[in-house]
DNA sequence: TTCGGTGCAAAGATTTTGCATATAC
DNA sequence: GTATATGCAAAATCTTTGCACCGAA
């Protein structure tokens, strides 16, 4: 996953698509927030800049970010999708609270071999612990 | 994750709720099918024995049955959820056709201590490997 | 100038909720 | 008999799409 703003730029020309100011903007939100953000936090991210920007254009441009590889849609258990750049990472969410916390990707080498055995290329590993933080247990 | 037909049943009423024979038949569907199924799978299987079964029904009883620790809600980067019973396991997802293949669970040790550094008690992993299988590669 | 992108509004898809009635216990 | 569950309809939430106009190259 690229860490240069400009890379995203090219990529994107190279295939004929064009880089607007709400693309750049968009694309800089999620590279800059190192976080994983859902449609609705990026247009709030994007309204003091562009006052009239609609949802329709997070969405899209969303898609065009993913469909390149550009951005990773990430499921986090919630009714909302969640959207990221950067290094692949995993995640740990609190079932109490809510709380996401990054981890480091770890190998895991038996599933990756057990895919291709099945004859599969694989593109992304999606890992997500759900448990209870230290605070959600005491609190129970 | 139970096996055994009975089990749900004794965990319920413990709890206050009762069997009817609509949720009976959503957890003896679930527990049988194998494999993971949405709300509206379970709709049509349902359809046969309950003609009037209402779409409502059969997310309230999934959302207790979750609840209770008898069903686990997966993801499986579509647009609605999965629902599933039996042992634990990660799915292999491809791409192109969507096809989901079941892996056995794999050990993820590294995964978890990193979960028991941070103060998180385990409940759940989830681990979706999206890729593409050999049919769609070659199909490019 | 051209073709991809945007804003707007409306539709789609999935899930949740209020309420009267039915039913398990 | 009483409290929980169901069916129905409506709402809520998130995402996608059609269309006329805008703007990047």
């Amino acid at each position: 996953m690229p860490r240069v703003s400009g890379h995203a730029e090219s990529v994107l020309k190279g295939k004929g698509y064009r880089m607007t100011r709400q693309r750049r903007a968009i694309w800089e939100i999620l590279r800059t927030s190192g976080g994983h953000l859902s449609a609705e936090e990026i247009l709030e991210a994007l309204a003091d800049r562009f006052p009239g920007v609609n949802l329709s254009t997070v969405y899209r441009n969303l898609e065009v970010l993913r469909r390149e590889g550009l951005v990773r849609e990430t499921g986090l258990g919630h009714r909302h999708r969640h959207y990221e750049v950067g290094p692949e990472h995993h995640h740990l969410v609190c079932r109490g609270c809510g709380a996401v916390i990054h981890l480091a990707a770890v190998e895991i080498p038996s599933a990756l071999e057990l895919a291709g055995a099945h004859g599969f290329e694989v593109e992304e590993t999606s890992l997500t612990v759900f448990g209870r933080c230290r605070s959600c247990r005491e609190r129970k």
